[in-house]
DNA sequence: ACCTGAACACCGTTCAAGT
DNA sequence: ACCTGAACACCGTTCAAGT
């Protein structure tokens, strides 16, 4: 048996009207955390939650696993943010939408985005934002064998780009990458001296629309996964290619 | 100006021959590091390198500017052993196998998949990679604009899919996700609850596949980034400072 | 039973003091 | 100038001792 499951147990502290100094709970402790990261913490810590929660860092053990059960929490706590918009408008806008929203809620907090690679998302917030983006990919028409694969696609491209925004940046004619450029010889590295600066070319915001347009563009296209072989209990018509 | 350029430094040691005990060298320092994560080390440490070369953790600070300079060297270390192929065979098997080959070394060792996410990989090993990918999606008929956007967003993929395989695993009809994917009832989750076969299904290995199928594609399909607006020959589109 | 102070086994980085 | 022992300011986690 694998731990208990940490996003079953209701948050049973509400109180509101109670003393300022709240009591210890498990949604004081979630909250006091990304409340941390969002203004500028560094990182999470089961210390700084304890000293801003005046106790001691073992007392946070009544209320949860360890570190990483607290980063899972926090994570889907944030996810609570992610705004899924409405119905109406194109399903190709309203997926941009989503995914622009769950990029901006995690780049929020250089902290956040990097949690939120290290800790995978399974929290009811994060399964609310996977059932719209499988709904809008069956809206588009994509079989339901790419949807699924596909959604698991969009969200580590989604969680990757914002934990890289923050890690100092892709873009920029200097930093890091511009750097590294300007080191590629043109007999060393033809291709990549031609290219450099179409490397460092475009906005943020350019590059992620760009990379949406790829992914769905490209999940709608490709040759789905075979589908006898992987989804047994389902129907599987042995149709391919949409075009 | 930011820090001085950490890949020009020839590794200045070799000394074969030697004694047993080779003297601290810059070289010694990342290939230490590089072999304790390969052999199961948790995490990249100064206090470990530093003990298993017998001297202090101040003592590397001599050949290295901090931990994130370590960690830059470690991976580029480490992308030495990126296979790139020859140039037989279709232009596509020849994008897959080296995107293999990138996931394989990083994967080797759980460690070494969460540094090379969490670093932006710039070396001359991850220069020879990008080069040669370059060259292939322009062998595939892909614009320049699309290549080079392209690379990234493979590069990013792959890297992040290194991270997050070991990062306790995707897969699995056990395991956290499958555990999240029990908590999504039908009335709340109808599509996931739909899908949780689908979304559960498959091998790491066919996963894969299908995805750089999904990328690839998209690329070469997608529409190119605005050419004239984004890759003036002189500065910059975006002016952006670090900070 | 719940809670926690103190300890344990770690970190990266700095700096005064050595050579 | 180079090198480093010792210290500083942190970590997550455990556990004996309190209530």
């Amino acid at each position: 048996m694998s731990k208990r499951d940490p996003f079953l147990a209701p948050q049973v502290e509400s109180r509101r009207g109670g003393p300022a100094k709240q009591p210890l709970s498990r949604g004081a402790i979630v909250s006091e955390g990304l409340r941390q990261l969002r203004t500028g913490g560094e990182s999470l810590s089961l210390r700084k939650v304890a000293a801003a929660l005046e106790t001691g860092p073992a007392s946070l053990y009544a209320y949860v696993e360890d570190l990483d059960e607290l980063r899972a929490l926090v994570l889907d706590h944030a996810l609570k943010d992610v705004a899924l918009g409405g119905t109406a408008g194109a399903w190709r806008e309203r997926v941009n939408a989503v995914l622009e929203s769950y990029v901006s809620v995690l780049s929020a907090s250089p902290a956040l985005a990097r949690l939120a690679f290290g800790t995978i998302a399974v929290g009811p917030n994060a399964l609310r934002i996977v059932e719209k983006l499988l709904a809008l990919l069956t809206e588009a028409g994509a079989d339901p064998d790419s949807s699924a694969w596909g959604v698991d696609l969009l969200v580590l491209y989604v969680t990757a780009i914002a934990a890289e925004h923050t890690g100092g940046g892709h873009p920029g004619v200097e930093g890091p990458v511009a750097q590294a450029l300007d080191r590629a010889t043109e007999q060393d590295y033809p291709h990549v001296f031609a290219a450099r600066a179409r490397l460092l070319s475009g906005t943020g915001v350019q590059r992620f629309g760009w990379a949406l347009d790829v992914l769905v563009g490209g999940i709608l296209n490709a040759r789905p996964p075979n589908p006898q072989a992987l989804t047994p209990r389902a129907p599987a018509p042995t149709r391919r290619r949409r075009s």
